[in-house]
DNA sequence: TTTAGGATGTTGTCAATGTCTACATAGGTC
DNA sequence: GACCTATGTAGACATTGACAACATCCTAAA
């Protein structure tokens, strides 16, 4: 029962602190070190459960997906195709807005480069979902006559754009502030409406 | 003339060498010493031209946005209103394409985050000219009915997310491939046509 | 109940890194 | 020809990621 040793969950605990300083102090501002003292454990500690600085980063990406999966699922309750197709994007700009940490640690290039298969696999799942959702708006007879891959790249560029947009701060001040929910749904219904 | 003391031109060499190797290794395996180890300079030498890191990043970023500007700016040939808007868009993912490296480094979290004045002030003109952009198309009877923010909005969205979509590693494979250009094109016009 | 073994932490160590300070030298200016 | 500034060098220090050797707790098999 929440067995462990002299830390209790070190490993938890590890990813949550990890997750913060990166919001607050960027990859290059997390260091394994850091992390040991702030949980008032021995330096070398954390290589118990992350060998690697990389691999942390990973495993918070990993749960950062699950999480955005699992925050975009909620949506078959929706009739229409489309409905749905909606409400997935709204979710995932949603997501991205509470958890703008998790949401940065997704966007870096420095941790994706290292991401495991695990990450990997979790990414294509959402992508399928993706992809479905579009298929079935189309049978509900939305833009039957656009290539369904085009259809999904306009999607993916568009959600990522908007959560990024409405997210990282070097955009944040110059777009859609005020109102930017409002804004945020009338943009996406330039595609969906 | 060319200047300089032992090496010529340090610090344009070290901005190229240094775009290369985040490019290779990101912005975790960029290193000032190795940096001077490849330039056969002393391991000090870096800062006599950038007194940080973060202040060699934020060079490279500038150096970046200037070229983006440059490149989306031979626009003003087109006509109407929405063709230039277009043209800014595809010559944005194109340069995006191009200089992926570039790119790259705007979009890493950790290089924004030290964002000098300099750095900020080209992003608002880039803002400022797609604004502009937006309006005009409007002048010129495209989509008059809608709220200029909110097309802003998804200009910079759609935008940011094409060059990221079709350029970022994670995507790249999942998405839009093979025949990428049309289907940027295509997706394009979903907003534009 | 004892005990072997794995999981988890600790201490010690090493090379690499960012950054500071003190020193050297080249080139242009009065 | 004597300074002054820009540029580069050499040395030093604290911090870091990573490894190895050792300690301790926990569990399951005997």
């Amino acid at each position: 029962m929440n067995t462990a040793y002299h830390h209790g969950n070190l490993r938890q605990a590890l990813l949550d602190r990890a997750t913060e300083t990166v919001s607050e102090k960027g990859v290059e501002g997390l260091s394994l070190r850091g992390l040991a003292r702030d949980l008032g454990v021995s330096h070398a500690a954390p290589l118990r459960h992350f060998a690697t600085k990389a691999e942390l980063l990973n495993a918070i990406a990993v749960e950062g997906v699950g999480s955005l999966i699992e925050a975009t699922g909620g949506v078959d309750a929706h009739p229409s195709g489309v409905a749905r197709l909606r409400a997935m994007v709204l979710a995932y700009v949603d997501w991205a807005i509470a958890n703008s940490e998790l949401h940065h640690i997704l966007r870096n290039p420095d941790v994706m480069r290292h991401a495991s298969d695990d990450l990997t696999a979790l990414l294509a799942t959402f992508a399928d979902r993706q992809r479905q959702e579009i298929k079935a708006a189309q049978e509900s007879d939305w833009r039957t006559d656009t290539d369904p891959e085009v259809l999904f790249l306009h999607l993916v560029s568009l959600t990522a754009g908007t959560a990024i947009v409405t997210t990282e701060e070097i955009y944040k001040r110059r777009v859609a502030a005020p109102e930017t929910r409002s804004k945020v749904e009338a943009s996406i219904d330039l595609f969906l409406g």
